[in-house]
DNA sequence: CTTGATAATGTTACCGATAACATATAGGCA
DNA sequence: TGCCTATATGTTATCGGTAACATTATCAAG
């Protein structure tokens, strides 16, 4: 609406009758301005519908202003947490956050870190420790801060703020066994594009094989992400292939939800004829009827810990480089002992 | 890792016998190059590891590449869903989509969209039509296209993709009444920040005047989001006060699901004691036991068809300038009368 | 063998802010 | 008062691409 061309800091300059340069200042704080000239040059500001454009800035400073991350899926409790404790930890910095999803596949992480480098971002922070060799190639000489999230690569990059995958899924194996279970399964996907699930399974059945059980039940030929329906349609081959399967973990709470109610469809009483357990602590594992048994991983906390990891980078702070978190095992009326004593858990 | 600077286009140039502006051209598609040169030219760039720097080529160009959204919460799948469906509508015109979240707050939104504008966005995907007074200007002035999504504001700024809220409020309540029912309640949040909300909620209890019913049975006093959380409690402070209430909507799905929860864990069978309706056709309505019925706004499509509007403005080419979808009931089994028809549905 | 049209490449100027350095002004203290 | 330091402001050069225009190479047709 205004004439054609939007206006630059040199119009504010001229309006306030100062030099580009302070106007520059005026509008970024911590920079010595005085007050009553930073007032005007708002006021100019303000008068013209002036604001400051980034693209050039960023372009003069070398310094683009935000931090790029990828995660697997966009509509992901877990990811989001993790998406807003970075945007937090961040904002005191003025540094935003890019977001990209890869759907799980780690060709498209590759496109997409490409895609982010070519914006020059501060720092990347990307999901998992398994990427295909040019995308470690890109990172490692991105020349900033990176921060592999979620995972605990046995190779890492640069930076790394995790927990054990592996850990979770033995968690609830143990769990279950010590509910009573003997014939238990296993609920997931294609492990090749979900390493991390692949990783919560493999301590699962490991840590099933270590208490002299089976681990042959398995159904994990499912593209990601796992939920609800694909939670459901497993449960009904695990069930037809092992029918006297007493329990089951699933690779997240979405697909255990979906197994669960998958089983009480089929007449099974949960957790008396079919113990079920999750993972993520979604707000559904709790709301569900009965409540889903779980592993908490923290998520909004890996977002707030890579961020102080990557201010503390940016600053030149010296750090750890590595910061590994606690997972907790939250155990809900799902896998309730026949004779159970957390009964009130529902 | 490189000696220290990072390499420039000159330096591609100089490396393969050419002047920047061929490598300019030959790094993009749909330009005049010889293939020779173009190859010439890339195998210069991968073996200094050269990457374009589009902060400078945006600054350079005029054009930054990318459309910018805002959505109320990262973590919801509707919105999910509008996002992915911009995000693929874009693709093919090299255009990418950045995120930003407003918490439902209109304040946070003005916050956001200025942020947005100092990158100079190509367009603007907003949700909703409310906005403060400085933010419509700030919109307004933008000189971009600026797509309202997921309503019909009575003042569109620009571009609207969205469809009726109230309509789709209307029609869980005529189904309601077909299904029998006479004490009808309605849990939503603080109208005041989720206005989609409100206008399902206006939609819903006008219908029920219309049918000559009460529309005092309300409970809107919780922030959204509204989630698992405060349906759960809202049902209860709903039956608390009105003790034969034997049907609600519930302002999404997430809250009807906390809701029907609530209401099996006080014994009350649902759809028999008490039917219940949401809104948003979530997975979660699908899996639930019962399903749980619920109105599909198409938030893909949403996403998509701006996508398409966008295009087609930044192409010059000649657009509607308000796209209004159908919105589709979807009866489950949460709401099945007593001697019920769609019992299959389960 | 010209000529003319088209494709391929080169030249020049510039986008809008900021870093780095230079200078002016204000205020404190001997 | 005069000097010195700290704070406020101005000047100049520059970041790395691309638009717009100019030039050269290529090739088919007459």
């Amino acid at each position: 609406m205004s004439d054609h061309r939007k206006p630059t800091m040199a119009d504010v300059a001229r309006l306030a009758g100062v030099s580009p340069m302070t106007v520059s200042r005026a509008l970024k704080s911590g920079t010595s301005v005085t007050e009553a000239t930073r007032e005007r040059i708002r006021a100019a500001a303000d008068h013209l519908g002036y604001v400051v454009d980034i693209t050039a800035a960023s372009f003069s400073s070398g310094r683009s202003g935000f931090v790029a991350m990828t995660i697997p899926s966009i509509n992901n409790a877990n990811f989001a947490d993790t998406a807003r404790g970075l945007t937090e930890g961040l904002q005191d910095s003025g540094l935003e956050l890019l977001l990209g999803y890869t759907d799980y596949d780690i060709a498209e992480e590759e496109r997409l870190v490409e895609a982010f480098l070519r914006r020059r971002p501060e720092a990347i922070v990307v999901t998992g420790g398994a990427h295909t060799e040019r995308c470690r190639a890109l990172l490692s000489g991105a020349g900033v801060p990176v921060v592999e999230a979620w995972d605990l690569p046995a190779q890492p990059i640069d930076r790394v703020v995790g927990f054990s995958n592996a850990e979770a899924g033995a968690q609830i194996a143990r769990h279950l066994f010590e509910q009573g279970h003997h014939h238990i399964g296993f609920i997931g996907g294609n492990g090749a594009r979900d390493t991390r699930g692949a990783d919560r399974q493999r301590g699962f059945l490991n840590a099933l094989r270590v208490l002299g059980l089976s681990d042959a039940r398995v159904v994990t030929d499912l593209d990601p992400p796992i939920t609800m329906r694909e939670g459901a349609a497993a449960l009904a081959r695990l069930l037809d292939q092992w029918p006297d399967t007493t329990a089951v973990m699933c690779v997240s709470d979405l697909s255990a939800f979906g197994a669960m109610n998958a089983a009480i469809r089929r007449g099974m009483r949960v957790p008396e004829d079919l113990a079920v357990a999750g993972f993520g602590a979604y707000d559904l594992s709790e709301y569900a009827l009965p409540g889903i048994t779980t592993v908490d991983a923290q998520a909004h906390l890996i977002g707030v810990e890579a961020a102080r990891m990557i201010v503390d980078a940016l600053a030149g702070h010296p750090t750890h480089r590595t910061k590994i978190l606690d997972v907790e095992l939250m155990a809900r009326h799902s896998t309730a002992a026949r004779q159970s004593t957390i009964g009130e858990l529902q």
